[in-house]
DNA sequence: CTCAGTGACACT
DNA sequence: GTGTCACTGAGA
């Protein structure tokens, strides 16, 4: 008797081992074959993973079917699985990244378009008459059709009876136009050319390489990395641009559109399923050329991928939490790796992980110290709100009020960056002294006065705001204490009443697409003064803007993260890097109570170098990343005490496990042994509390080199059964330290 | 005794 | 992830 073919299967389920089937053999089944296989009581798509010959393959199911799509380049899967392996997720859920877009493929629906024949009516009424007036030549789609003459789908569907309008088959519309390297290449400076050329180099190398590209606002970082991807097109190759969803805008599409003729595919949570199905299929064929993508398009399966992009390195929004938790500009550093491709880091302000890479040459270093042009870097101040604050009741010092009414009054817009969304972050009595707390964690209520609502930013909590207080009964006793945007607000209009003023916060209804109308809004001219949450910092040019003022620039420093230094010195930099991109010249404003603290100090002087000699010394000193690695037990329960007892167990087995010295209940300055795997126990608190769980965190520190994954997959065997509606979950590499 | 809601478990 | 099964407590 002949052998079977059997095949190993990865199903996008959360397992991490391949399962089994009987291949049939007129299916001849290769690696990378997307299949549909039977498992448990239904169907699911999945990936040959391996082939292999058996005597006996009998108690086997059988595989259904070979999807009709390109097969999965060994590249991609050695990717997933290297992901898998890192970031101790199932292997089974990485892989659903990768396929998850691919499922939508379904018979692409023909889309109907109609057209006027020209052929004589019987009977014309208004209607017919409309519809015969909107239609000419060009085939246009019934709802098109039914929007542009006003009239219902009956009257169409009477007119092509009668003949005088033809239903055609529209041919599907091309996913993306083909970039042309050289479409309209820009003028670069000498310096500009030189890093250029270096990315052309390193593309031209068909090998692993990573360059950090670091240039202040404005130095032109883009015109550099497209000569990048210019070179990988040239080559035949493709090119992905990696950005944080919020930076992926009309204006950058154009932008690169004017660069190289068309747009490049677009892929970000915005996008059709339908349409994600069609780009993941033209990238797998090598039609799609270009991706400008959220994280996610790090698993796209590109046919032969030449350079990677990671525009705004430093990003926080590079880490995805939910579900699988990886850190994608790590990610896409191995992914070049492992495609044997060229990848540049950009930022005006790098992450501590990729300076220090950099340093050490890990990376090539290309830096782009001005600003192209004849833009001058925004003239930067500190406000002393100890000296020159503003009066009572008041946020904006009279130096700030001065400098917003004389931008006015040259035509010019301003912004006012405070990175505290509502209206004020703390409410208290006045008779009593109540503050009011989140029930859940420890955190201030948000007075949301606009919703009408005490919010907590931590957990998401939300209650009503009473108007009488809880604890002693008085009534008008309750009062805001400190700025958030929404007061702000309220403020600008008082000072500025004839100003146009907008506020751009990321908790207002209409999600990312209503936020990305506004931003284009504010670019166009459409208002005077703009006050935003950090969002408004990121990846947009206002040509207008002259003026930034940070209200409150010391907002996250006292967070207590090792990583509050450095996020608030990138958000400033990136906030007041918004004055003067356009033709005049740009100034900035930051009000600080602490004007000599050294992030301060870098940001008015322009310091940049001290401030990283500074933080890397701190962070090598105390044996934080990326001197040390970082893995976070993320522990959650509905019920708090369930959650805190699971995370005391783990962490009593954590410090019983050989490779683990102890632990320490404090974290951070308990480094037991820098050569062995430390385990900080869990904290008193719950971290947070989301979507009603209560999540306990055990942080791990290695040192580098250290196989830390081992040690959490010990840390699981051997720790406790989960249950009372235990989870646990891993994050390595957490963006946040405590 | 039935039914919806919850959690544990297996899936080749 | 998702379907199934056992178990629970509310209601007829």
């Amino acid at each position: 008797m002949a052998d079977d073919i059997v095949v190993d299967l990865v199903a996008p389920v959360a397992v991490d081992t391949a399962y089994s089937y009987r291949a049939p053999p007129h299916l001849d089944l290769q690696p990378g074959d997307i299949v549909t296989a039977p498992l448990g009581s239904r169907e699911t798509t999945a990936i040959v993973w391996s082939v292999r010959r058996s005597a006996s393959a009998g108690n086997l199911k059988t595989v259904s079917a070979v999807h009709d799509l390109p097969r999965l380049k060994p590249r991609l899967m050695e990717f997933i699985d290297w992901v898998a392996r890192y970031t101790l997720a199932p292997r089974g859920m990485v892989a659903r990244m990768a396929i998850r877009a691919a499922e939508h493929i379904g018979p692409e629906t023909p889309k109907i378009g109609y057209r006027a024949t020209g052929a004589a009516l019987e009977r014309t009424t208004p209607a017919r008459l409309r519809t015969l007036a909107a239609a000419g030549d060009f085939a246009l789609t019934k709802s098109a059709l039914m929007q542009a003459a006003a009239v219902s789908g009956g009257v169409i569907d009477g007119l092509v009876d009668c003949g005088a309008l033809e239903a055609l088959t529209l041919p599907p519309a091309a996913i993306a136009g083909v970039p042309l390297p050289d479409f309209a290449p820009a003028q670069l400076n000498d310096l500009q050319a030189e890093a250029a050329q270096a990315l052309r180099d390193a593309v031209d190398a068909r090998a692993y390489r990573a360059s950090l590209l670091e240039g202040v606002t404005g130095s032109g970082k883009t015109e550099v990395y497209f000569e990048a991807v210019a070179q990988a097109l040239r080559q035949g190759g493709q090119a992905l641009i990696l950005m944080p969803e919020i930076a992926l805008t009309a204006q950058f599409l154009e932008r690169f559109a004017g660069r190289f003729g068309v747009r490049p595919a677009e892929w970000h949570s915005g996008v059709a399923a339908r349409k994600r199905a069609r780009i993941w299929q033209a990238v797998a064929s090598g039609e799609v050329k270009v991706v400008a993508g959220a994280r996610s398009a790090l698993f796209l399966p590109f046919a032969d991928l030449r350079c990677i992009v990671v525009d705004e390195e430093h990003e926080a929004a590079y880490k995805q939490d939910d579900g699988v938790s990886y850190h994608a500009r790590d990610m896409a550093v191995v992914r070049a790796r492992i495609e044997k491709a060229a990848i540049v880091l950009a930022s005006a302000t790098p992450s501590i992980e990729t300076r220090v890479n950099a340093e050490q040459k890990r990376y090539d270093w290309l830096r782009l110290p001005q600003r192209h042009g004849a833009r001058a870097l925004p003239d930067l101040a500190a406000i002393d709100l100890r000296k020159s604050g503003p009066s009572r009741g008041q946020w904006l010092s009279p130096v700030l009020q001065t400098a917003v009414a004389e931008t006015l009054s040259r035509g010019e817009q301003a912004l006012l960056f405070l990175n505290r969304r509502g209206y004020a972050p703390l409410t208290l009595c006045r008779a009593c002294g109540h503050r009011f707390q989140c029930p859940h964690c420890t955190a201030w209520l948000v007075e949301h006065r606009f919703r009408r609502a005490l919010v907590c930013h931590h957990c998401g909590h939300v209650e009503r705001r009473p108007n009488v207080c809880p604890e002693c009964a008085s009534e008008d006793s309750l009062t805001a204490c400190g700025p958030g945007v929404e007061r702000l607000a309220e403020e600008a209009a008082v000072l500025f009443p004839d100003a146009r003023t907008l506020v751009l916060s990321s908790d207002f209804p209409g999600g990312a697409e209503r936020m990305r109308a506004q931003l284009q809004e504010v670019a166009d001219g459409g208002c005077d003064i703009v006050i935003g949450t950090q969002l408004v910092a990121k990846g947009h040019n206002f040509p207008l803007m002259t003026l930034v003022g940070a209200v409150d620039a010391d907002v996250g420093l006292t967070s207590g993260d090792p990583r509050a230094a450095e996020r608030t010195f990138q958000l400033l930099q990136q906030a007041t890097g918004r004055a003067g991109r356009g033709e005049k010249p740009g100034r900035g404003l930051v009000q600080t109570w602490q004007p000599d603290h050294p992030v301060m100090r870098a940001l008015v002087s322009g310091d940049q170098e001290k401030f990283y000699a500074e933080e890397i010394s701190a962070r090598r000193n105390a044996f934080l990343p990326p001197f040390s690695r970082l893995a976070a037990l993320i522990i959650s329960a509905n019920d708090r005490a369930s959650a805190e007892a699971h995370a005391r167990a783990l962490a009593r087995i954590a410090g019983q496990l050989p490779s683990a010295p102890g632990y320490a209940v404090a974290p951070a300055d308990a480094i037991a042994d820098e050569n062995e795997i430390t385990v900080l126990g869990p904290a008193e608190a719950p971290i947070a509390v989301v979507r009603g769980r209560h999540r306990f965190r055990i942080l791990a520190r290695a040192p580098r080199g250290a196989d830390l994954q081992a040690f959490l997959r010990a840390l699981f065997r051997e720790g406790p059964k989960e249950r009372g509606g235990v989870r646990v979950s891993i994050d390595v590499d957490p963006v946040s330290f405590l």
